[in-house]
RNA sequence: GCGAGAGUGGUGAAAUUGGCAGACACGCUAGACUUAGGAUCUAGUGCCCAAGGCGUGAGGGUUCAAAUCCCUUCUCUCGCACCA
């Protein structure tokens, strides 16, 4: 240890001795209760940013702070390296994808390696690796097979100008993300995950995950959008056809005076009328030409043309109108509402718009208002009126009795709706896990053997940007021969969204190098749950949702033990400079790379931890980067000045002489608890830090004074133990330093002394109606009727109420006495 | 529009169960040391002129006591957004 902090000397050496220590390596140890740490893993784009190095840090504490506590920490990091930038670059600079990817992949370990964090790199997991996405394969098939993937035809995202599919993340603002054009809809064929299968039990389980952000249940509470209704069917006048809509207001029945069903409904063109036909078709094409933008954006403006069909009320026998309309969606529910303006602001606009009747069914007891002629839809609950046998009904009862109606009439039931879609997973693109499926003429779509695993990317493509997928350019790569009759075959040419490769990384990394399974059942035993997951809050439905899919359905298959693979979510907040996002356009990116360079790691580390709460956002702010790297230095100063002239090498037996003893005594104990208790309980790392600062100006007070060097020996020792999984290196330099040989991540959390806790006398606030008067000190431990007997005989508080009547005292031990006067 | 969260000094923030508002840090001011200081150490620093007041977006309420609980309201951030 030298005098000066050298940081980037220290950082060094200590990094290359904990690797080649192999100080962060675990196995499976049944003996020891384990703690899996987890930090989302990140796509290479081969530099790290500042979001990256928060969230590495929040773990690495959590990891080491588990450690030093005895657990068996698996703390593993590795990349989600499929993805489109890889085949951007391949279309734009003609490197291979995978050579670009391994390429940064290369350099973004080495600044991970800077950050110094207790990684075990043996587990790393690569999803562009072949021995993952044979895996990845594998269970594809395994879902398959299960039931649970299927292909069909649907709508996907088309550019014109590239003439090619984009996946949804490719689609921004309604634009492709390349060239900017608007992008359209096209019909294709596509492979799906039924995750509507698991839709209830997707909601149902977030009640049991008590250790994730209510910000995040809800919004996947509102991503699955469960709701109660019914369905019925309407018949139609002068047709034998039926029509069936979903609603979760069967009680406003009465007040229907149209019908509505959404454009690309195929039963749109049995219905509609000769006169009517011209007007229908333009209008379908019309909004087939809309964008997904321009069909949300007109909120307001409801347009539709009627068919010519009426459909008649089951109850009223009235004639209904039957429109098609856009604002209805047609793959929600059945894809036709019935119309009820009185009690539907949607379907208000669209009767004003269209001179349709609107007739109230429901008095919400709303003040002022003429039912005879609403200005606007009434939508909250109230009491039947206008509805035969069920007035004077309330909302909630008259849902269940108008529904038993129609299930006694035959014409309907209550049912339940969601707003989740089955997963539409193929991508046409190249650098993606290969979908492991073949065509065949005779047997249709049929896996894979699993012995032909992996089913490998080819190599021998062309990126041209256009047209259907790279792979289908290759020569090697379709043509092949039927698993099942081994007649010629055609493999599928389409790859998986690379969600999937995320949805099952965790359980990779319990039995990363297993070349027989995609993991052992025992270690997935040992090491899931994953018992702290940290993260950006961006990842809040989709990734988290599919990845909970997963290890349901793997459940499901046997393969795993649980149902819900993450405990506790931690959801970091974002960095951001001068109010806002960092961002190349804006000009204010501040790069790990530059701030590790300038300060170290450690600083680094320290100063986002320190900055703000995990979750919540974070200013960056130079100044404060200069603070955190002062505090170490202090740090470090008082370690090696004192060490010149005290043996300070380990934790000693004390007896506190003075009154300096017994605070500084005092300080080193709260802060052990105060960093036990916010850095390891509930991750406020910013206290956590910030008491160890009050430690450390303790400790430069205390040495102005008399040293009792087996006190101040043993808070060197503590200070340095509980810093060090915020700044493990410079904890690591000076704990050598003081004669120890071995490593501060295999040391224990120290304990701390409650009795050096207990304070011989207490301050006691004296108020009077509330307001602080003054303070005095009292004996510790006296009960209520005795702080109030020791406070009111003191002549100052005496003073304090002179003259004055008092009606009441209220004392809380070993805090206050608030004296209420007259 | 719906849902969630947040508003505290010049700044980032703290106050964990209703009990001293502003810990810790940045910044600023002064002093010490120094050839020098953008190093280091020490002291001060919510606001108002002192006594004494006033202060947690605004207004009201509950309470002996409110940043914290309740009602009303404003602003900002995030998520969803024609889901019948």
């Amino acid at each position: 240890m030298n005098e000066k902090y050298n940081f980037a000397e220290i950082e060094k050496k200590w990094q290359k001795k904990w690797e080649e220590e192999k100080i962060f390596k675990v196995t499976e140890d049944p003996n020891k209760k384990k703690y899996y740490v987890l930090e989302m893993f990140p796509y290479p784009s081969g530099k790290l940013h500042m979001g990256h190095v928060r969230n590495y840090s929040i773990g690495d504490v959590v990891a080491r702070f588990k450690h030093m506590e005895g657990f068996n920490v698996l703390h593993p990091m590795g990349y989600d390296a499929f993805g489109l930038p890889a085949e951007n670059a391949a279309i734009k600079h003609g490197v291979e994808p995978a050579k670009w990817t391994w390429e940064n992949i290369a350099e973004m370990t080495a600044q991970l390696k800077t950050m110094g964090i207790s990684y075990d790199w043996d587990r790393t997991v690569e999803t562009c690796n072949e021995n993952y996405y044979k895996w990845m394969q594998w269970i594809f098939i395994q879902f398959y097979n299960k039931g649970l993937a299927y292909k069909k035809e649907s709508q996907v995202n088309w550019c014109p100008s590239c003439a090619t599919v984009l996946a949804n993340e490719q689609v921004v603002d309604g634009c492709c993300e390349r060239c900017k054009t608007v992008v359209t809809k096209k019909k294709l064929s596509q492979w799906y995950f039924k995750i509507t299968d698991y839709a209830d039990r997707l909601l149902k389980n977030l009640d049991i995950l008590e250790g994730w952000p209510e910000k995040v249940k809800i919004m996947q509470k509102n991503w699955i959008g469960k709701s109660h209704g019914a369905e019925l069917t309407f018949d139609l006048k002068d047709s034998d056809e039926k029509i069936t809509v979903y609603t979760t207001r069967p009680d406003t029945i009465y007040g229907t005076t149209f019908m509505v069903i959404a454009p690309e409904a195929p039963i749109v063109d049995v219905l509609t009328t000769p006169e009517n036909r011209a007007a229908v078709d333009a209008y379908k094409e019309e909004t087939a030409k809309k964008t997904e933008i321009e069909r949300s954006s007109t909120t307001k403006e409801k347009t539709g043309v009627f068919t010519g069909t009426y459909a008649i009320n089951p109850l009223t026998k009235a004639e209904l109108p039957i429109y098609v309309a856009d604002y209805v969606l047609y793959d929600y529910g059945t894809g036709c509402v019935m119309g009820v303006p009185a009690h539907d602001q949607r379907d208000f606009d669209f009767a004003k718009a269209y001179n349709i009747p609107i007739i109230a069914v429901i008095d919400t007891g709303e003040e002022g208002i003429d039912l005879d002629n609403l200005p606007h839809a009434t939508e909250a609950q109230g009491v039947m009126i206008n509805s035969g046998e069920f007035n004077g009904l309330k909302t909630k009862d008259a849902i269940v009795k108008v529904t038993k109606k129609f299930e006694d009439m035959g014409i309907g039931k209550a049912t339940t709706n969601y707003k989740l879609r089955d997963w539409l997973i193929s991508r046409q693109r190249y650098w993606g896990t290969p979908i492991p499926m073949i065509y065949c003429e005779k047997c249709g779509w049929v896996p894979e053997k699993v012995e032909n695993l992996p089913v490998k990317l080819p190599t021998d493509v062309e990126f041209t940007g256009k047209g259907e997928s790279p792979i289908a350019s290759s020569k090697t790569f379709v043509d092949t021969v039927c698993p099942c009759c081994g007649a010629p075959a055609k493999r599928e040419i389409d790859t998986m969204d690379t969600f999937l490769d995320s949805s099952w990384y965790f359980l990779r990394y319990c039995d990363a190098q297993n070349d027989k399974e995609a993991f052992n059942l025992d270690k997935v035993k040992y090491w899931m749950n994953v018992d702290q997951y940290i993260g950006g809050v961006e990842h809040a439905i989709l990734h988290l949702m599919y990845a909970r899919f997963f290890q349901m359905a793997l459940y499901d298959l046997g393969l795993v033990n649980t149902e819900e693979p993450f405990q506790n979510l931690l959801t970091q907040g974002m960095v951001i400079k001068d109010g806002k996002k960092m961002s190349k356009s804006i000009g204010n990116v501040v790069s790990p790379e530059e701030i590790i360079n300038k300060y170290g790691a450690d600083t680094a580390r320290l100063f986002i931890l320190f900055a703000a709460p995990p979750d919540r956002e974070l200013d960056w702010s130079d100044a404060g980067v200069e603070g955190a790297y002062r505090f170490l230095g202090r740090v470090y100063r008082l370690v090696y000045e004192m060490s010149q002239k005290y043996k300070l090498d380990g934790v000693k037996a004390y007896t506190c002489k003075t009154q300096a003893d017994k605070d500084l005594a005092f300080a080193l104990n709260a802060t052990i608890k105060k960093v036990t208790e916010d850095a390891g309980g509930r991750f406020s790392f910013n206290t956590a830090i910030s008491s160890v600062m009050e430690l450390v100006n303790e400790m430069y007070k205390y040495k102005e004074g008399d040293i009792n060097e087996e006190l101040f020996a043993t808070a060197i020792t503590d200070l340095i133990i509980v810093l060090s999984p915020f700044a493990p290196h410079i904890s690591e330099e000076m704990w050598e330093h003081l004669g120890h040989t071995d490593r501060l991540f295999n040391i224990p959390w120290p304990k701390y002394d409650e009795a050096a806790l207990v304070k011989d006398t207490v301050e006691i606030v004296v108020q009077v109606n509330g307001k602080v008067k003054s303070k005095l000190n009292a004996p510790n431990g006296l009960d209520k009727a005795a702080l109030e007997k020791y406070v009111m005989a003191d002549e100052s508080v005496a003073k304090l109420t002179d003259g004055m009547n008092i009606v009441k005292v209220i004392a809380v031990p070993g805090k206050l006495i608030n004296l209420v006067v007259k």
